[in-house]
DNA sequence: GCACTCTTGACACAAATCGAAACAACCATG
DNA sequence: CATGGTTGTTTCGATTTGTGTCAAGAGTGC
């Protein structure tokens, strides 16, 4: 359910433009790291969807659209000023999985994102028995541990058992740590949009967390509330 | 690979235009037959990618696209006059792979359709992006061993035997380690779809498994409950 | 600082979901 | 037609989810 997007973009008023309807459709999103290996760092983060401006990271956005698409099954959606026919045609030969014009257009970019989605299948089928260990998803926050595949958590080496919504939330917080998420972000994110759940539903769940994970710890708190804003996991004391 | 579409529009001029960019690229065509159910059509010809205008056969194009997503896994694509953001929102979300504004640019058209069909996985009647089931395979998840033509079971190398429904499911869960499948996706996969079953059915097969399979082990829950969605078997712990 | 308002934490409780077992229907077999 | 095995439904207790409430906390204007 919980979805990891990576946005590159040296057109920074697209890039915070299309990061902002991601977040506010519940995904979470990967900070760019600069001069890195893309495509590694896709693998690495379980990214489900990259979005590539013409340009970005200084590179030829082609370029990097190639790449990701030589070594990741992730989705691509490659963004250009361009409305050239060659332009279109250039981007999808290299891998992407649409091209559209910018500026975007918030529904309808959503709604062809969730498109690509429905097509990604995360683990590539691979028909000869044994498949790869998922040694993939796995998060750490600080001496704490999370799981997505298996669902498992541990603090400091302590395995604890979560319901699964309380998971769910934990997931999302440790996806993007030292950032604020809205209550409305975190429910979308676990339940998919437009699902008839109080706000406060978030409160309980967070409440539940904090004993379980942080019991005896003392004074500072992890799950930091933000006044009016909403929760954040906090990383790197 | 000979890939088999089906035009359906009523506009002709767009449908022979686009018929003919279809058969310069090597599709084969299947005509379309007035008044026949389009989805059993498709499935029965083995159709890859289905070109629907936003009026086909005197029908409203949106619904043959809802009509044909709930029942083939073929492509879709919706070609419109339209270029209204509300309206390409609502064909992806009926289903629609792609949308593309009419008229359609010939070079441009081939590229989207070829991206299309590089996601579509013509897996039969099964979970969606399950990996197909070579015949007299031999699937091992850990330490169980699960041999498809011969029906056989075994855990740890302690052979047992199991119920064809009990197999059934274990086998659909099997094929997507690590994955969540909800009851309708397992009951749809052991029965075909619509069978007028108890979702609950599943969970008294789930219930007989585990007490069969893994009656000794502690702690771990191999075959994992994730509340509200379905089951999923863990691999790799 | 103080009064006021809005937000949050924590708990209690209703509703939904799940696990396991009991039970009825079905089917093949002898 | 009795038997044994399997299938699918029902039931009940246990767990989890989601809502309501109220006290405590945070922000704001004075």
């Amino acid at each position: 359910m919980l979805h990891t997007a990576l946005v590159l973009d040296d057109d920074t008023e697209s890039a915070t433009r299309v990061a902002d309807c991601l977040r506010d459709v519940g995904f979470a999103l990967v900070d760019p790291v600069a001069g890195s290996d893309v495509a590694e760092a896709v693998k690495q983060d379980g990214v489900n969807i990259c979005i590539v401006g013409h340009r970005a990271m200084s590179r030829d956005g082609y370029e990097i659209v190639r790449d990701l698409r030589d070594r990741s099954p992730a989705g691509i959606v490659m963004l250009n000023d361009s409305s050239e026919e060659i332009d279109v045609v250039l981007a999808l030969e290299m891998g992407a999985d649409d091209y559209m014009v910018k500026p975007v257009r918030p529904r309808e970019f959503c709604a062809r994102i969730r498109t690509i989605l429905r097509r990604t299948v995360v683990t590539p089928p691979n028909v000869d028995g044994a498949r790869p260990v998922p040694d993939g998803f796995l998060r750490r926050v600080d001496d704490l541990e999370i799981c997505g595949v298996l669902r498992l958590v541990s603090v400091a080496g302590r395995e604890l058992s979560l319901t699964d919504s309380e998971f769910d939330v934990l997931m999302v917080l440790a996806a993007q740590t030292n950032r604020v998420l809205s209550r409305e972000q975190i429910i979308a994110s676990v339940k998919g949009e437009g699902h008839a759940i109080t706000d406060r539903l978030v409160d309980g769940i967070i409440s539940r967390l904090r004993r379980k994970l942080f019991a005896g710890e003392t004074g500072f708190k992890r799950i930091r509330t933000v006044h009016g804003r909403g929760y954040m996991l906090v990383e790197g004391v």
